[in-house]
DNA sequence: TCTGGGGTCCTAGGACCC
DNA sequence: TCTGGGGTCCTAGGACCC
């Protein structure tokens, strides 16, 4: 731990409303929540002016809507966001080398890393206001709240005690009283539960947490969570300010409007999930191993099955085929309200090798927009296994406007044929899922690829 | 008032290998 | 023939964060 209070935790205040009463001057000065405005919206901020009225993050937009009809309800404009968050955090480079975002609105920056040292609570003082001024002036007028401390967990929790707009610095050596009297919920990571399981042990308070014995702490919360919620409450506190994290995970998910029984719909759902999450994947040249698909029942209980291949991929199509098989091991029962595909497992790099762009970049492939109803007016939908006299088995890639694209797999190397047909075409025949025999991803256990 | 979407980290059990 | 322990990988679920 440190000698001087060298790491600031910068804070954003109202983030997204912010940013729409600045753009939107006749907002300002009056509530306004940005978050999902559909039936099964939740909120993601809400203005100073809102939470005078209740409505808080993660509230569900209904209930927000409830206790404030007259707040300005806002769908989110990320990309605007995230072009005021690239100014914040460039101001926050100048200031020093190393910062950590932790999201759209919040940073950790290490002072000591831009060869600061020896800093007095009345040094960090002001070097915090003058960042404040800064971010006020490049981002056009949004303020920020910023705490400091001698670690990441003081600078964290100080931000928040004068939010918003405010400058709170920790003085060395009294980290441990500072946190003494606060509930255990003030420390990241002691969420719900956890704090469910500390007060049965008679835990509310840091103090309280300060008093009891590791193992003890580990029993009630287990190995991990306890020995580092030991050291947090003593203030005990060494983790690095860290700039590149690299991403673990790429994923994408959709909560409906209402519930979807058809599998069919589900599918081809699920197909379009994949293109984004491979999209994305392509832009952030990143692939993946792993595979997985999410499902959230009426009942909000979730399932994830996931599949590992033997390679890396970022290639829509075999993200999807992936996901469409996963999909079908699921249970759906009474219909599900929310789908995701996602791709972990991540390598910085692609294998040249099987089912990768490299080869299927060769085929031109016709992709066509997801049809309402894709059953129902076409006869097919994406993913759908076939059946042709001529090329053999295969499966829809797209349809529409009264065709449809198929990809057939063909005995030796992918990728197969891609031919479109006419939707009425008597030729092409439609096979039962699952049914696919001599199915040929590249998937581990099957193929000897393991070591 | 029924509960978003993007993530991270941890746990636990089973398979498999040495 | 029976019984092992440790390590790693994979899968599923859960807690938590913004």
């Amino acid at each position: 731990m440190r000698g001087d209070p060298s790491v600031l935790h910068v804070d954003l205040d109202a983030f997204f409303a912010a940013v729409e009463q600045r753009d939107k001057p006749s907002l300002r000065g009056k509530p306004v929540v940005v978050g999902g405005v559909g039936l099964r919206g939740v909120v993601s901020t809400a203005s100073y002016e809102a939470r005078k009225y209740g409505v808080r993050s993660a509230m569900s937009t209904a209930e927000a809507r409830s206790r404030c009809p007259h707040a300005a309800y806002l769908g989110p404009r990320f990309e605007v966001y995230r072009r005021s968050s690239q100014a914040v955090m460039a101001e926050m480079r100048a200031l020093s080398p190393l910062v950590e975002p932790l999201s759209l609105d919040e940073a950790f920056v290490d002072l000591s890393a831009s060869g600061l040292t020896g800093l007095t609570v009345e040094d960090v003082q002001a070097i915090a206001l003058d960042l404040k001024a800064a971010i006020r002036k490049a981002s056009g007028g949004l303020t920020a709240s910023v705490g400091a401390g001698t670690s990441k967990l003081i600078a964290k929790i100080a931000s928040d005690l004068d939010k918003p707009d405010g400058v709170v610095v920790v003085p060395a050596g009294t980290e441990a009283e500072f946190l003494a009297p606060m509930q255990v919920t003030v420390i990241p990571g002691v969420g719900p539960a956890t704090a469910q399981r500390l007060s049965m042990a008679g835990v509310r308070t840091v103090a309280d947490l300060q008093q009891l014995d590791e193992d003890e702490l580990i029993r009630q919360v287990g190995s991990a969570h306890g020995s580092s919620l030991y050291r947090l409450a003593i203030a005990a506190d060494d983790r690095p300010v860290v700039s590149d994290r690299e991403t673990k995970s790429v994923s994408v998910e959709d909560t409906f409007e209402t519930d979807i029984i058809d599998r069919s719909l589900l599918a081809a759902i699920g197909d379009r999930m994949a293109h984004r999450v491979s999209e994305r994947l392509q832009k952030a040249q990143l692939s993946g191993r792993t595979v997985t698909v999410k499902t959230r029942m009426h009942d909000f209980t979730t399932h994830t099955r996931s599949s590992t291949l033997a390679g890396p991929t970022d290639d829509a199509r075999v993200i999807a085929r992936v996901a469409r098989r996963l999909l079908d091991d699921s249970e759906i029962g009474g219909g599900i309200r929310l789908l995701g595909v996602g791709v972990s497992s991540l390598a910085d790099w692609i294998q040249d090798d099987l089912f990768t762009e490299s080869e299927y970049a060769e085929a031109p492939v016709e992709v066509v927009e997801l049809p309402e109803r894709p059953r129902d007016q076409v006869g097919f939908y994406p993913g759908q296994d076939v059946a042709h006299p001529d090329y053999g088995r295969g499966w829809v890639w797209g349809s529409g406007r009264g065709r449809v694209t198929v990809r057939f797999e063909t005995a030796d190397t992918p990728p197969g044929p891609v031919r479109t047909f006419a939707v009425d075409d008597p030729d092409l025949t439609k096979v039962a899922i699952g049914s696919a025999e001599g199915d040929d991803e590249p998937e581990s256990g099957q193929n000897g690829l393991n070591e």
